[in-house]
DNA sequence: GTTCATTTGTACGTATGTATA
DNA sequence: GTATACATACGTACAAATGAA
């Protein structure tokens, strides 16, 4: 049985140069060696202290980006960030099971499609602006193979890119990687909302259910890194016929 | 005014020539150009079609890797991942505003407190098996200031660590961090899930609600490395006092 | 089972662009 | 404006894994 040192000295034989040279540095930072909010030696300095090429030490340094540990800007160098940012344990990383309900698993059948002006009622659920105009997709979703729709689906889009409507009858993916692709946009937050309802009323014909039972709403709303909404999803399920499911796992460390 | 195809060419303009490269084939892996689970093109080839060097394209590769949109493999060549698993959503950072709830901002007015044999119904609500014991630990969940109940908590744990209960009574941060401490377990995954359903009648009254008001339910498992279950919530909520909120970010890099 | 061409991964060098101080 | 430091981009070479002959 090997124990501890010995393990990390085989492991690190058979690593790769960055990644010893990443190891080596996150091991200074650990020990307290480079000062927190303070910057780290210079690329070209790591470079000549390791013996090792610039490309090498920029192949390290991004393994300790990727974890957090430290941040480079160009022109300035590259800083030890705080341990309570990086903590690792602080984010937990999640696969969100039901944004795959978009992908291959269910086909979504259109019913309406067009630009409309936003009621008190619906802005505030939405969470956006009564009176302004969106493009309004909407239609009921079923899992493959069901013959009762899981659920009713609305789409509301930016009506200056209501063009891009044909588009999504054939698209596979998720809609906002469409959005992505079509606006030059690049979405950095997804804003959840799950709440409880009765079933509405206009509602119930096209769902195949009754008045009596409750209905999950769920409301997502995708912005750009300037807080552009870019797309609101809004969709509604028979209490019966859908749960929200995600699991959140703790990142395991490199 | 721009119109989107020059607010994109615009922006392809200033973007790096890898970026370029990347949004490139994107767009045609969105497309459907590269069938889902096929090789793509290999660097060398990318490289001439471009007209990039090899340096140039395996930065544009390394994006989408990042975004989980391809797999390479050495020796191989780079795969074109199914959308199901891709849609980069699989690494997002989401900072859960309702976990806080667990923490300073609520009370809990412990109201039972004892172990329970589960009945099939409740073993299915809370997805563990029927017959079993477990420690319950039940009340209403008040917001600071507030006199009507947010909700029914349930808290179950493994009837063989029974004896921590009284510790919850002064507990401040979330209850499995306190289980954590007291097993020597780590709970290193977290099953949500979030259903709505109607109002239990059983329930009505200590929530000072009433029947025809639908309940947003939300179910949380911990569990540990080796799949064991830690602890399971209930949280039961009527509908217009609670509405589960979330913030799922993309995680930037440098 | 071995050999061999293919393909990505690692590592080096060099040069230039661009944001920062 | 100038020097510095990271970012981008070109090139080359070899290592290691893969898969087919």
């Amino acid at each position: 049985m090997l124990n501890d040192s010995d393990k990390q000295a085989q492991k690190q034989q058979k690593a790769s140069l960055y990644a010893k040279v990443a190891d080596a540095l996150r091991h200074e930072i650990n020990e307290g060696r480079h000062p927190v909010g303070g910057l780290l030696d210079t690329e070209a300095e790591l470079a000549r202290r390791f013996q090792v090429s610039r490309h090498t030490v920029r192949e390290a340094l991004r393994l300790l980006r990727d974890d957090g540990l430290v941040s480079s800007r160009r022109g300035s160098g590259t800083r030890v960030m705080s341990p309570l940012v990086n903590a690792r344990d602080s984010h937990q990383v999640m696969s969100i099971n039901d944004l795959v309900m978009f992908s291959g698993d269910t086909t979504f059948a259109i019913e309406t499609s067009e630009v409309v002006k936003l009621s008190q009622e619906s802005a505030s659920l939405l969470g956006l602006e009564a009176g302004q105009e969106w493009l309004q997709i909407s239609g009921l979703r079923y899992r493959k193979g069901e013959s009762l729709p899981m659920g009713w689906s609305s789409y509301y889009i930016p009506h200056e890119y209501a063009h891009i409507a044909r588009l999504i009858h054939r698209a596979t993916g998720p809609v906002f990687v469409l959005m992505e692709d079509f606006t030059g946009y690049k979405v950095t937050e997804v804003q959840q909302k799950i709440s409880a309802s009765a079933m509405p009323r206009h509602l119930a014909e096209s769902l195949q259910t009754d008045l009596s039972v409750a209905a999950l709403m769920v409301r997502r709303t995708y912005l750009t890194e300037e807080s552009k909404v870019l797309q609101v999803t809004l969709n509604i399920h028979p209490a019966d016929r859908f749960q929200h499911a995600m699991t959140m796992r703790r990142v395991r460390k490199g």
